[in-house]
DNA sequence: ATTATTTTCGTGTGCGAACACGCAAATATA
DNA sequence: TATATTTGCGTGTTCGCACACGAAAATAAT
């Protein structure tokens, strides 16, 4: 590891000189900058991250800007909690990161949330953009201030978004239909649950896609019946629905549920149907975990959402401390999560839950 | 973040005072000593890692002793890896690793490369403990030094290594029985291939009994057929008595390999047998996932070996640096590959690779 | 009581980089 | 030629911690 000492040594100037040139302070001649900058390449300098961390002392602002969770919807605590073990290992490399929350059933607290946001004057931000025409005007204000955003979990077009962190939903919906193809042999009748809510989410509707494509190019027949809820969170509505529609349809073999929402679609059904049924759906939180131990469901497509927030903050604070450019697309694992291997599937989380049992 | 110049305020002592009592140097008395702890306690105090790092300038040595790899079976590239990468991200917190090769079939090997580690007067070490005996022996030299250990990827009882990283090796073969039922329902004929050489490795035996338990526990009637190589690696001898066993016995459905060279025997495999076998085996090596790709396997079970080498380093230096006690078992994900899911699973290895081309 | 020896601390320096201050030399203006 | 301004660069301080040196205060030995 060669030191800017040395570099100074080697150029016949002094450590501040060197200094000015690595971050064009200007002040220098042309000459002795062009020396200075042959002599850093030929050593391959690198500034210790280290000692650079210690001198700068928290220059940098990290704002992310995510639905909230409750008790009935745990599924964007994981990020969160991803984004908090983030946080923490690079507190000391000077950065600091801000969490603000919006209802993701509501636009207005988005926008609200991003004006709170921007007042801490961010240097780069994490955004799950929920609504398509708020985050057009959003990202215009962030490029007007020249602050980086990186889009989570929902990976909108046509944006100038520095990176993506999520999973490809796709990909992810082709897997499922693979699992229950393979559940079920061929000519399944398979019924798809929705949330109405969710039609607009992109990833929802692709996942969707990758579930019927699946079949369409491996040439399988397939019966395919729907269910819409308006609020899947109704339980006693929703269980009447599915369960008349089960009764009425007694050939479905398999529910597919594009969305988080599966172990409380799990919980709805009753015990006769549910024992013929297989169930495949989306995302490890404790509900759904805890329906794949009971044997309610088969599959779960899992995404590794801890790591997701975790990664996120680890690769907000390359780009803007080592001004290392990401890759566009951060696809995370498609884990294919059964009642056998869940456990094992994000330690991490559970770990840092424990170290941190005030966080709950 | 609360400082040793904070505290040392607050004590009414000098920082040189505060530092003293951190280290257990000494030369402190009683009641100062008692203050100071007290203070410490009340303001949570941990040492900034940057700066700590920055002043201990490469004070630990960490060493490795793994399996080294090679063309034909690529399995101990990824955790070296991921060693690499850890060993990297390390470096700049006075952490100093380096890694040992041994031949996996070679009890002499492991023993000389290890007498070569110790030389180094190493401050924690990472081994692969192939061979038991042999690991009794060093195991007994590194006690007698102090010298912590873990044990990667193969779960030797009865040592007082701090941790141990890998795979639940019986849920894994548990989890591969399960793929292989939900692919060819009750009734199974199942071919299990081993290599005579890894009867003796207890992870393979595990995983050949969790294959086997997942079949009692649920009831399910199977026929069991073996065939065991000397020499996987010689592949005509291998060709011929993997197809005439295939010929004599046209019912078997599945073949299960509970090692990495899955692929080998994939690749031995005449076609006409092929296209109606289901193949289950372990391991992302590149070999394997090319099988996956082209439907010569179904189901791969992997365990991110990248990330457990990684994973290892920080384990060690958290240990060293921040006298932080690992779990005793760290086990890593049970992960389900499919020729969908495969290139999503480790991307971060991917990514390693690629931004630093020459380690290849 | 005086000197010798511990015990108990404070002070200073270095780790490598960031950044502010200010001095000399070079150039411009009068 | 004298003065003002700009250009080019060296020096010093700071970040928080580790560790060495050595000084006062307390105790022991004479």
């Amino acid at each position: 590891m060669t030191t800017i000492k040395e570099i100074a040594k080697q150029a016949n100037v002094s450590e501040g000189t060197v200094d000015r040139v690595l971050h064009n302070r200007g002040g220098v001649s042309i000459k002795t900058e062009e020396t200075i900058k042959k002599i850093l390449k030929e050593n391959n300098f690198t500034a210790n991250p280290i000692a650079r961390a210690l001198a700068m002392k928290s220059k940098y602002k990290l704002c992310t800007l995510i639905p909230g969770y409750d008790a009935a919807n745990l599924f964007w605590k994981s990020p969160y909690m991803g984004i908090l073990k983030g946080s923490e290992e690079v507190k000391n490399y000077g950065i600091e990161v801000t969490n603000f929350n919006y209802n993701q059933f509501d636009p207005k607290s988005y926008v609200d949330g991003f004006n709170n946001l921007m007042e801490l004057n961010p240097s780069a931000v994490l955004i799950v953009p929920n609504f398509v025409n708020e985050t057009k005007q959003i990202v215009k204000q962030l490029e007007k201030n020249n602050i980086p955003y990186i889009f989570f979990n929902i990976d909108l077009d046509g944006f100038n978004n520095i990176s993506f962190i999520g999973q490809d939903s796709h990909t992810g919906g082709y897997v499922a239909a693979k699992l229950m193809h393979l559940s079920l042999g061929d000519n399944p009748t398979i019924l798809t649950v929705q949330t109405r809510i969710n039609i607009s989410n992109s990833g929802i509707s692709k996942r969707i896609d990758g579930f019927n494509d699946y079949f369409i190019k491996n040439n399988i027949p397939i019966e395919r019946l729907f269910l819409d809820f308006d609020n899947i969170n109704n339980v006693d509505e929703s269980e009447v629905a599915l369960n008349s529609m089960l009764d009425k349809n007694s050939h479905i073999q398999g529910i597919f549920v594009p969305s988080s929402r599966i172990s409380i679609i799990a919980n709805c059904i009753k015990k006769k149907h549910l024992k013929s049924l297989q169930l495949v759906g989306f995302d490890n939180t404790p509900q759904n975990i805890k329906c794949l131990e009971e044997d309610k469901i088969s599959f779960i497509i899992s995404q590794k959402p801890f790591n997701q927030g975790f990664e996120s903050i680890h690769l907000l604070t390359d780009y803007l401390v080592k001004k290392k450019n990401p890759i566009q697309k951060n696809y995370s694992p498609i884990d294919i999560l059964t009642k056998e291997n869940a456990r094992y599937n994000e330690r991490f989380e559970l770990e840092y839950e424990n170290e941190n049992p005030d966080l709950n």
